[in-house]
RNA sequence: CGGGGCGUAGCGCAGUCUGGUAGCGCACUUGAAUGGGGUUCAAGGGGUCGGAGGUUCAAAUCCUCUCGCCCCGACCA
């Protein structure tokens, strides 16, 4: 009892919500920092958590005709080049490849030799790399659509990394289609989107504002990017997912043709569409508290940890065989089609052991000791109350209610994170009034503050620009709501045919 | 790449100004006590003080150069 600690994790978000962040990823042991410069190791309790999100996302893509494959990590050089907007927007951020041997140099170390004719570049996104192979697998209208993703790693050379949210290497799927019509892939590119807005909120019960980007924030080389955007616990905003109609950019640059019903030879309709590691740091900062994080049910490493409470060494094999049976039982109950996945921590270090559990966010904790066995009890605590609220409940309620209890637990995330977003989304419509709810009181340490802005926009590049210069403010996307309410621009007072998102994001 | 901070045991830090050859807390190991909760006591293991060079009888400490990390910007999923 020496520490009175009031929470697991130092600083609390109000205090120093950066350091929080960090301090939250180390104590969940979902990650840590590596050697590599701005890469991360994804530890076991973080992969199992990804594991999760990965096979529920496979499982609805395949729903909706997809097939895996998998494509490169080296992408020649001169493939990049052949897009001019996508060239641009990736130059910056391209780990390449110049040799592929290593000597001993003149002073002992190894030195690299044997340089490449042609540089590799290693993977940023895979648009032109598969470009190469749908030309050559597409060349009649009965080979369309094509629907192809891949679980990948790629890399762009950040300059500023953020474990989860930025990594210089980071793990995503990013799926390719190719259609004979424009039409066709346009719906292609929102139903994606639909489904990724789908798994934020009913998996990651993460609320999600779905919408466009505005052509600066637009990714290299589309015609149209749409995206999912989530409300972090200091308002900024996190761009959880995109979807991308690229029109017949990537087809041309590709060469990917293909002869139609009437015979005419035509270019395909392209989209790519991805989620990343980055839905983790999203998942964090949607749900996590001054314990640590809280993980959703639906994509929890593991549901539900076993802890025995052994007094004497006597009650040690009574507890542990009502403890295994107990497991035994939980795995035979089925949630969401799938086993309950319980841990059992017998470890016998005392109360850290409760407090460890906390901040890995598993959903519940269930302390058995002799007392619980003698009335048929199991002492339970849920991650998303308090963790002095503990109850007892007999065994067999507890079995036939806990497929409920963890749906409530990912019910009550999901409601308390969209009010949160609703709380601070605002319709703001004066300039004075927009320029205050992004200024922070006290610049020195800017305290927690801003949210989403629904302000009207004129469409110009120029009010976009000035207000990302003023205030570090961006638009998040031009939302599918509202499409028909005129006003007039926060910047620059024209008219304007609809509201966006306004916010600080990562 | 700019501005700020920091590299000393696995983690968090003190010691640096005023050179004298390394310490604290947590974690770890062992033993004991405790037992519905981040418990207590005792004993113990673990460090080329980020790296290189220099000054000095002597450098974690002073000087020079480097490398890396964190925060705030610019760039971005």
């Amino acid at each position: 009892m020496g520490k009175k600690t009031k929470a697991a994790i130092t600083p609390t978000r109000s205090e120093d919500y950066t350091e929080w962040y960090q301090q939250v990823v180390k104590a969940s042991v979902l990650a840590e920092r590596s050697a590599v410069r701005g890469c991360m190791v994804i530890l076991p309790w973080g992969y199992a958590l990804w594991e999760n999100i990965m096979q529920n996302l496979d499982k609805l893509f395949k729903m909706t005709g997809v097939k895996n494959a998998y494509f490169p990590l080296f992408i020649p050089l001169h493939f990049l080049e052949k897009e001019a907007e996508h060239v641009e927007g990736f130059a910056k951020e391209c780990a390449v490849v110049t040799h592929h041997r290593l000597e001993q140099g003149p002073s002992g170390g190894l030195v690299p030799a044997g340089e490449l004719t042609e540089p590799l570049i290693v993977r940023p996104t895979s648009e032109t790399i598969i470009g190469d192979s749908f030309s050559r697998w597409v060349s009649s209208y009965r080979d369309l659509p094509l629907l192809i993703n891949q679980w990948a790693n790629v890399v762009r050379w950040e300059m500023r990394t953020r474990i989860f949210l930025r990594t210089s290497e980071f793990l995503w799927q990013e799926g390719h289609t190719v259609h004979a019509t424009q039409s066709e892939a346009e719906e292609r590119t929102l139903m994606m989107l639909d489904l990724y807005a789908s798994v934020a909120e009913e998996y990651l019960a993460m609320p999600v504002i779905k919408g466009a980007k505005s052509a600066s924030e637009r990714f290299p080389g589309a015609v149209e990017t749409y995206c999912i955007e989530a409300m972090m616990q200091d308002r900024k905003a996190l761009q959880a997912g995109t979807s991308h109609f690229l029109g017949q950019n990537f087809a041309k640059a590709s060469g990917i043709k293909f002869q139609s019903a009437s015979g005419s030879e035509e270019f395909g309709w392209t989209t790519s569409w991805g989620v990343s590691t980055r839905l983790v740091g999203g998942l964090i900062m949607t749900h996590g508290d001054d314990d640590g994080i809280i993980l959703p049910p639906r994509v929890a490493s593991a549901h539900i940890v076993l802890m025995p409470i052994i007094r004497k060494e006597t009650d040690r094999e009574p507890v542990m065989t009502y403890i295994e049976n107990l497991a035994a039982e939980l795995r035979d109950v089925a949630y969401h089609e799938a086993p309950i996945r319980v841990e059992i921590d017998d470890r016998d270090i005392g109360g850290a052991k409760g407090w460890e559990w906390i901040k890995k966010g598993i959903p519940i904790r269930v302390e058995v000791g002799p007392r619980d066995m003698a009335e048929n009890a199991v002492f339970m605590g849920r991650r998303d109350k308090s963790h002095r609220e503990k109850t007892a409940v007999k065994r067999d309620v507890f079995l036939n209610t806990i497929t409920s209890i963890l749906d409530d637990i990912q019910d009550n995330l999901f409601q308390r994170a969209k009010a949160y977003l609703e709380a601070y989304t605002h319709d703001l419509d004066s300039r004075s009034e927009f320029y205050s709810f992004f200024t922070p009181q006290n610049p020195e340490k800017p305290e927690i503050h801003g949210g989403f802005a629904k302000s009207h926009w004129c469409g110009s590049p120029e009010c976009e620009a000035t207000i990302k210069e003023d205030l570090s403010v961006t638009i998040r996307c031009i939302p599918f709501e509202h499409v028909d309410d005129t006003g007039q621009c926060i910047c620059c007072n024209a008219s304007s045919r609809q509201r966006v998102i306004f916010a600080k994001a990562y």
